[in-house]
DNA sequence: TAGAATCCCTGTAGCTACTACAAGGTCAAG
DNA sequence: CTTGACCTTGTAGTAGCTACAGGGATTCTA
């Protein structure tokens, strides 16, 4: 295996300073090195590195991610605790996403009440936002 | 009128140290200062801080605050700009809704994997998620 | 009128999840 | 042997605040 950070980067679609952040985080663990003190990774990073960028994908925090990493790596524990927070992270996405659909509705009612003909002075887009 | 910052705040639901931010972002222009050097503001000052806030409020950023402010300050330009920026915020929204939508679907899929009865080792959201 | 409590001031650093440098070292090709 | 692509570390920037520290002003109470 032995990939240099470049080649972990293109493999996984993760630019090299995130995956050194990653590191830095303590997400994925420090590889060997070259005699050039290139980073050198194995398989196992590229697991690690894929699961954090699906998670990531689907919106998790970081912490989230390490918290699944860390169900992970104790794979004898029940396994619970991982649908907890996938269940709490659903209900976040939930809330977000209501909280737009108010967004939205007031937004639209907001734009009905200009037709775009007059100037600025009259906007009632405008008169609306102040009181 | 001439509230200090901390009534200014009261009055408008904003923290004191958030108005202070808002001044040096040049959203707020700065006030006349008392003799003790604290921060005095008026009428004007109110209506401008109460904007911003349904602003933010709407989910919009400063640098949209910004260009409506510039609106207002402008009021024989034609209003179709204020159309626009709207426009475009509401498309931001629902683009972002979406995007939720997509992924609330994914984590459901990915949630009904596992009956959360067994060990971390066995746990099928874990494996979906490196593949 | 003294002292305490509560405000206010400036400036700086922290938060998330990266991204973008600068200044330099390593390595492969020509 | 030089060029260019890659790698290294460290630092600073992004958005929109928030949270101090260390000090001054004002106001309330005894």
């Amino acid at each position: 295996m032995n990939l240099k950070i470049g080649e972990l980067a293109a493999r996984t679609g993760c630019q090299a300073e995130t995956i050194r952040y990653y590191e830095r985080r303590g997400l994925l663990d420090a590889p060997t090195r070259s005699g050039g003190n290139y980073r050198l990774y194995g398989a196992r990073h590229v697991d690690r590195l894929t699961f954090i960028r699906r998670c990531r994908g689907l919106d998790m925090s970081l912490d989230e991610v390490q918290s699944l990493l860390a169900f992970q790596d104790h794979p004898e524990q029940p396994c619970c605790g991982v649908n907890d927070l996938l269940d709490q992270h659903i209900g976040e996405i939930q809330r977000k996403m209501s909280e737009l659909q108010s967004l939205q509705d007031e937004l639209l009612r907001l734009r009905a009440r200009c037709q775009s003909t007059g100037r600025v002075r009259e906007c009632e887009i405008l008169r609306d936002l102040v009181s």
